[in-house]
DNA sequence: ATGGTAGACCTTCTA
């Protein structure tokens, strides 16, 4: 079981460039974020047409997830519970009717920039949330992956130049000490189980030259409950996408899982 | 050096 996640920055924008990795990497279930669209215009047949099931959750202009899987999905939840009033498209979670089922979410955690606005406690309470029904799912106690954008730096080793990170809100203590406390509930992060080394990140910023100096962070996650991380086999995380014709300023997180084990 | 780039889309917001 091949399980990725990306934030495409826009899938209409970046069709071309999704479409040759997704054919190259092969995934069984795709996670996106930043689908930067609403349910209608996203290209579902292109996908339909490479073997995959397409649920989306998406919004106009900003935001939106999205789940690709080769096998068929249930239980879908679209939207985060704990608040009716959250319009923002931001969790997508299913049940991969694979031979071993996984339930599989898409996150794209707020971005929470700047500090000194509404926009870092709503990601505060945002993550609040996601702990909550993490939570929940754990207690199911089956395969889960929860894979996305989490917009966090958890550790300096987790940035090039920490420093420049000082004011920002992904690398903020409350946004960490979220993390961390999500983590905390029984949830491994594959990269530590892959045991991937410093320095390997999934975001590099457009500006600045970020990329060709490699300024990049690790912001983006798969974590696993017990009963997926004991079935872990391999992370690979797709450095060479950010140097693909047009590319997301994030890369695709690959996580392979032996679910017959 | 408070810049720089990218995407959606109407003019500025988000990242």
């Amino acid at each position: 079981m091949r399980i990725a996640t990306w934030n495409v920055n826009s899938v209409n924008a970046r069709l071309p460039t999704v479409l040759e990795w997704i054919q190259a990497a092969n995934p069984d279930v795709a996670c996106f974020q930043e689908i930067k669209c609403v349910d209608e215009k996203f290209p579902r047949e292109a996908f339909e047409d490479l073997g995959y099931n397409v649920e989306t959750h998406g919004q106009k202009s900003y935001n939106g997830v999205a789940l690709l899987s080769k096998y068929p999905m249930s239980d879908v939840r679209r939207g985060l519970p704990g608040d009716d009033t959250d319009e923002q498209a931001r969790y997508l979670e299913a049940l991969i009717e694979a031979p071993r089922p996984i339930r599989v979410a898409s996150i794209y955690l707020p971005n929470g920039n700047p500090l000194g606005t509404e926009k870092f406690p709503y990601k505060l309470a945002w993550f609040q949330r996601l702990q909550n029904h993490a939570r929940e799912l754990l207690a199911l106690e089956e395969p889960l992956a929860l894979c996305g954008d989490y917009n966090v730096i958890p550790e300096a080793e987790d940035a090039r130049n920490p420093a420049a990170w000082t004011d920002d809100a992904l690398f903020q203590p409350e946004s960490r000490e979220a993390f961390r406390a999500l983590k905390w509930l029984g949830l491994a992060d594959s990269h530590e189980l892959g045991r991937e080394p410093a320095g390997t990140f999934t975001f590099w910023d457009y500006q600045a030259g970020a990329w060709q100096r490699d300024h990049g962070i690790r912001i983006d996650f798969a974590l696993l409950s017990p009963q997926a991380a004991d079935r872990f086999r391999a992370i690979e995380t797709h450095r060479d996408a950010r140097d693909m014709e047009k590319p997301s300023d994030h890369v695709p997180v690959v996580v392979d899982l032996d679910l017959e084990a």
